[in-house]
DNA sequence: GCAGAAATTATTCAAGCGTATAATAACGCG
DNA sequence: CGCGTTATTATACGCTTGAATAATTTCTGC
């Protein structure tokens, strides 16, 4: 009698990897067809191994969705230059590929139908969702400040909750339906929608060519 | 040994009941909570019925994702008086109760994530999509006739995927965090902002005091 | 108020779930 | 090279699931 040949991968990469195959599953067969067995066939290994690396399923899923937010905001975050081409930076990679697609939508819907029933995902929610909005704000106060303008109080909140709406839904629409858009479409709706916001023009700056 | 009283409901009202206890437990439990049994005990009745009234399981609940999507679109789509009221009702109907609450996204998440999954439920989203745009669109073009404008070839289409982006985005900021809002503060951002996109003001007629 | 139809309950079933535990293979270190 | 550690597999367990079927109650029409 012969076991499965095997090799002990490094802990951090095993983990990763079982996130991975997770959201994988998550995506392929909806939150209650990511089962453990799944999960494993596609991770490579048996469905024991989980346990040895996370507590609980549930917790291996908590995880996984901490590592959907983060995909979905470490790129707005990193964004440099001046602030407009942060600005512009920042609703551009919003609305392309690798964050808008149709995997990110079903992994964070996924997700979100999940925040009433589990409030450990629902704290890992809150968080994201904050600190995502906190850099737009922070990013279009720069950007009006930069523009000689001297916003009012609550104004960039106001202006940040209504961006953030305009690209949340725009992010949406282009995730659901990719294929009723244009090539750059959305973009190009969400900066002259944005500008119309901001009463002010979003110029293509410091555009290598 | 006795058994359980029961009373014979009409056929359609208890259709409708198990519907709506399906609806409930994907709130409460998630779409993987939702059993026939938990099902049945929300509906007052034993699991075994379900099948008397559905082929399978699946099949009530794409009859229950049916039923979201009828009561999400169903009130914007019976908007009356001249086209500013309309476009103004339609904004304010989509962003307050009841289409606008935790209830609705966890319903509308749950099933959204399971698109990918089901084909039945894909098809049954698209419909209720495009005739949600549509809808928007007859309402912007309306709109801007009646403003004395004559909307360019692909504008109204433009602006409703652009505006209905918008909404979406708000709606889920106004489900997702209501806490975080000040009273109807999403309907005045959305009111202002389309405004701005239109480039046309919203002026409040028609209203009773 | 009885008979027949059918709505509803009760029970059973096989399959699949997450978890627990024991056996074993791989690797690092002397 | 062999030994101990432990990552990994394999197996078993108790429970829940959706479905199928049988038993029974309710209701309608006469």
């Amino acid at each position: 009698m012969s076991r499965r040949a095997f090799h002990r991968a490094p802990e951090g990469e095993r983990r990763q990897d079982l996130i991975e195959a997770t959201l994988d599953c998550i995506v392929e067969f909806g939150l209650k067809g990511a089962t453990l067995r799944q999960i494993a066939i596609r991770a490579g290994v048996t469905a024991g191994l989980v346990r040895h690396y996370f507590d609980s399923k549930d917790q291996m899923v908590a995880e996984a969705y901490r590592a959907v937010i983060a995909s979905l905001t470490e790129k707005a975050e990193a964004v440099k230059g001046n602030p407009e081409t942060r600005l512009r930076e920042f609703i551009v990679i919003n609305l392309t590929e690798p964050v808008a697609n149709s995997r990110s939508l079903s992994l964070w819907a996924a997700f979100i139908s999940q925040v009433r029933v589990d409030t450990t995902l629902a704290e890992i929610h809150r968080e994201g969702y904050l600190s995502f909005r906190n850099a737009l704000e922070g990013l279009l106060e720069d950007f009006l400040i930069a523009k000689g303008q001297t916003p009012a109080d609550g104004e960039c909140r106001r202006l940040a909750i209504a961006i953030n709406g305009l690209m949340d839904g725009l992010w949406l629409e282009g995730c659901l339906a990719a294929d009723l858009f244009r090539e750059s479409e959305l973009v190009t709706i969400a900066m002259t929608s944005v500008e119309a916001m901001l009463g002010l023009p979003l110029t293509q700056t410091n555009n290598r060519t």
